[in-house]
DNA sequence: TATTGTTATACTCTATAACTATA
DNA sequence: TATAGTTATAGAGTATAACAATA
């Protein structure tokens, strides 16, 4: 107790830094964000699937399985929750009979709205304890990190890895 | 593409609030050091209960697992896999000879040293492109949100959760 | 022969619930 | 009867690879 070595080391092991407390923190708002859109009855990478779409309709499976760094296999079951909820649609190209290309329709653009609706309200919870001007400051040294680690914008690193199913 | 309205709405899809930047930089963060410490041949689980034991020696397998949120049949074959490599220890206790106490053996406590080492570059790393009083700053702002969370300091929320393989 | 989407299979990880031995 | 630790089992989720239709 007494060994100021060891003193050091336990003061280094209670203070947490800025990689753990990233992580601490931003696996809390992954899990209150998750609880959100499992009100909606989304999982995440079906929100991450209908935000893909809706930014650009018309995309074959293939082309989005790639673009999500996920197997065609696993996109299959996604699409097909998707499509007997109604939210999304695969429709055919003329010209190539194999392809099946995902539209939204207008229930996914509503439950698209919520989804933003409800995602803009979980950016309030978490920041409730910081002023607009400290937020901004979280916003600005955050985005310099990811762009640092060269994360690309807008494309969470957790989409493709196995998801904890609660 | 000329809709005000699906201009604001491409916009706030486009720049990421606090919540989406923490959750992408903390799992970024979250892979990095898991890569670390795969490297020392160590699961995450595997440092949580290696710093509990080094934190508290001599408890119950029962009681880390209380503290850990985590099924005792799930601490089995955690320590198991770290009584085989040398780092911890059962040991019986006098009046009950149901119980297994774990302590950590002299090499236990060398790979956690190896593991502070490994965290340090590691937060060295992730905070590359802020300099001291910006990194100090990121740390202030993500304390606030950590505390009025209500998350518990140095206690990561992740690790009662399943775990990505890689 | 290659490619799109689908289905089947086998594997990993997990919690639940028996089970053993002590209390 | 209850508790600490262990083992067995069954379930969920996954990637890999086989498959059918089309190019």
């Amino acid at each position: 107790m007494s060994d100021p070595k060891a003193a050091r080391e336990a003061e280094r092991l209670r203070v947490p830094g800025a990689a753990f407390l990233v992580s601490q923190v931003g696996s809390h708002s992954s899990r209150l964000w998750r609880e959100r859109m499992a009100r909606l009855d989304l999982d995440s990478r079906e929100v991450v699937l209908l935000r893909h779409v809706a930014a650009a309709e018309g995309q074959s499976q293939q082309a989005l399985a790639e673009a999500l760094q996920i197997p065609a296999s696993r996109m299959v079951a996604l699409v097909d929750g998707l499509e007997r909820r109604g939210l999304v649609q695969r429709r055919p190209i003329r010209g190539d009979r194999r392809v099946r290309a995902l539209h939204l329709t207008p229930e996914g653009r509503r439950v698209l709205r919520k989804v933003m609706k409800a995602s803009a309200e979980h950016e309030a919870e978490l920041c409730a304890g910081l002023d607009p001007s400290e937020r901004e400051h979280l916003i600005a040294l955050l985005s310099r990190v990811a762009a640092e680690q060269g994360l690309a914008t807008g494309v969470h690193p957790g989409v493709a890895e196995k998801q904890p199913s609660r």
